[in-house]
DNA sequence: AACACATGGGTCC
DNA sequence: TGGACCCCCTGTGT
């Protein structure tokens, strides 16, 4: 968050449901379920259509088939048997929607593309009509479909008491501490916290203090020279009761002016600290309840219903920003798949000054998305978010980060690496220089702009490539990476691929990361 | 290879 | 208000 000493931003945080989930049920297999009178061309006509492979006469009873299938395969079995062409079976291969369950269409991954279930409205800026390949606001777009099968079972887990009681999930709230230039120097610190950590801050103006907030709802400020950790909070003192009742800490910030700490709760709740005394001040203040949206406070006059403007979003706020100069501006991103730009925080906020359409809705199981700020630009203009839908590039689903122009909407740069195949959610601009952090669920990795010289010394080598090998001979990934030699210099991994012509941005070093970061 | 799982949010009743 | 149910591009671990 920006220099805010007079107003303090607080985006909401609904009450988790805590509910127990049921277990899906299988899928209508009546709905898959095939009229077994189509044609053994057409079958096979259909099935290539939609990428499937046809088995061959012999090997259909060992070929692996969907349970509705195999009903189909028994069913013409048994009504076919011995009659037309003897001893041909045919598998039934309609097409169903994974998404709408309905037929003559399917959704999911075709190769590095994803189609979108045209009886849903588009994923990206969720209008009715068309669907992402055609959306307006959508940069790039490919053809194609493929069956993207995916499970997704939900079942309840109390893994806050898993890991409390039985100390089962040990990985959990890992926090490790990189010198970016000396990458192989990490520091991990495993006791800090037990969950995942929400946030975040380095005191800047007590060099080497860092302040972390976590799921299992304690503060702690660890001084990065010595390693010497100290908890500053504890929402859950009497330990775990139930998920009705445990406090998870996801909002944290600073305000160095008055040495103050704010926190904010997955109840709605801000907590005060004293950055010195380390000591709770007054009351928490319920400052949200379900339902509410992104407001500004003063935090001089916090009380319950009093905030000084709502911001209004159509679903929940990951995130605001004031702007990082002036603090006049706010940024926001919301699940609508929009990120908000308001101009004057002073003016009239009842509706943004611009909309800008980006894809960073997500279901469910990432670090939500948050658009940043880039603190190095003066005109406060330039934000940075990474992107949840993929791009087809030269045949692997990439998700890339992306630079935004704020007041325009221009997409300004996309970083992307064949290396970074996961999505990267959490993204970090160095104050001074022209690098970037970026986080995923696998990895770290550090960007920064390739100097005139990398470039050149690049282009050398490409060219020297084509004159060796040619220059159109590809090798398919299928959205996977491949094993071609390259000419990455760190050898840590053997899984390399193609680079990425479009990226100006050079990774440069990378480490492993743990869970969300 | 084929799951099981993480536990957030919207909607409906 | 709360529980059941559903949900579109995930990623990891077993």
């Amino acid at each position: 968050m920006g220099p805010t000493t007079r107003a303090q931003f607080v985006y909401n945080r609904r009450r988790r449901s805590g509910g127990r989930h049921a277990v899906e049920e299988a899928s209508d297999e009546e709905e898959q379920r095939q009229d077994s009178s189509s044609s053994s061309s057409d079958e096979e006509d259909e099935a290539e259509a939609s990428g499937e492979e046809v088995a061959d006469e012999e090997e259909e009873e060992a070929a692996a088939v969907e349970p509705a299938v195999k009903e189909d395969h028994a069913a013409a079995a048994a009504g076919e048997k011995r009659g037309g062409r003897k001893g041909r079976i045919t598998i039934s291969l309609k097409k169903v929607c994974k998404v709408c369950k309905k037929t003559g269409h399917e959704a999911g991954f075709k190769g590095a593309v994803y189609i979108d279930c045209p009886m849903k409205p588009c994923f990206l800026c969720k209008m009715p009509g068309h669907t992402t390949l055609t959306c307006p606001h959508r940069v790039a777009m490919e053809h194609g479909v493929i069956p993207a099968p995916r499970r997704n079972t939900n079942t309840s887990l109390d893994y806050v008491f898993q890991s409390q009681v039985k100390g089962k999930i040990s990985m959990k709230g890992l926090l490790g501490i990189w010198d970016y230039v000396k990458l192989h120097e990490k520091i991990t610190y495993d006791s800090v916290h037990f969950c995942i950590l929400n946030s975040m801050k380095i005191d800047n103006a007590n060099d080497g203090i860092l302040y972390t907030a976590s799921s299992d709802g304690t503060i702690s400020c660890t001084d990065l020279d010595t390693g010497m950790g100290s908890p500053l909070l504890n929402l859950n003192p009497n330990g775990w009761n139930g998920p009705s009742s445990w406090r998870m800490i996801y909002g944290m910030d600073l305000n160095t002016d008055k040495g103050l700490i704010l926190v904010a709760d997955n109840f709605g709740f801000l907590y005060f600290l004293d950055r010195r005394s380390k000591t709770r001040i007054g009351h928490p203040v319920l400052i949200h309840k379900k339902g509410s949206k992104a407001r500004i406070w003063d935090t001089r006059k916090l009380e319950a219903n009093s905030p000084l403007a709502n911001l209004a979003h159509g679903r929940v706020v990951n995130s605001g920003y004031f702007s990082p100069q002036s603090g006049n501006k706010i940024l926001t991103t919301c699940q609508d798949n929009r990120i908000r730009v308001w101009d004057y925080i002073f003016g009239d906020l009842q509706s943004p000054s611009r909309e800008i359409v980006h894809s960073h809705d997500f279901n469910r199981h990432l670090t939500p998305f948050k658009a940043e700020w880039d603190p190095k630009d003066y005109t406060e203009t330039v934000a940075v978010v990474g992107r949840y839908i993929s791009e087809n590039y030269n045949g692997v689903a990439l998700h890339p980060i992306d630079f935004i122009d704020t007041s325009s909407g221009k997409l300004l740069a996309e970083v992307m690496d064949p290396d970074i195949t996961t999505i990267s959610p959490v993204n970090k601009l160095h104050p001074q220089d022209d690098i970037l952090a970026t986080g995923s669920s696998r990895s770290i990795f550090i960007w920064k702009p390739k100097t005139e010289d990398e470039l050149t010394e690049e282009r050398t080598k490409q060219k020297a490539k084509e004159y060796i090998y040619g220059s159109g001979s590809r090798k398919k990934t299928n959205g996977k990476h491949d094993n071609s030699s390259d000419d990455d210099s760190d050898g840590d991994s053997g899984r390399k691929s193609k680079k990425a012509k479009k990226t100006r941005f050079t990774c440069t070093t990378k480490g492993k990361g743990k869970s969300k970061v």
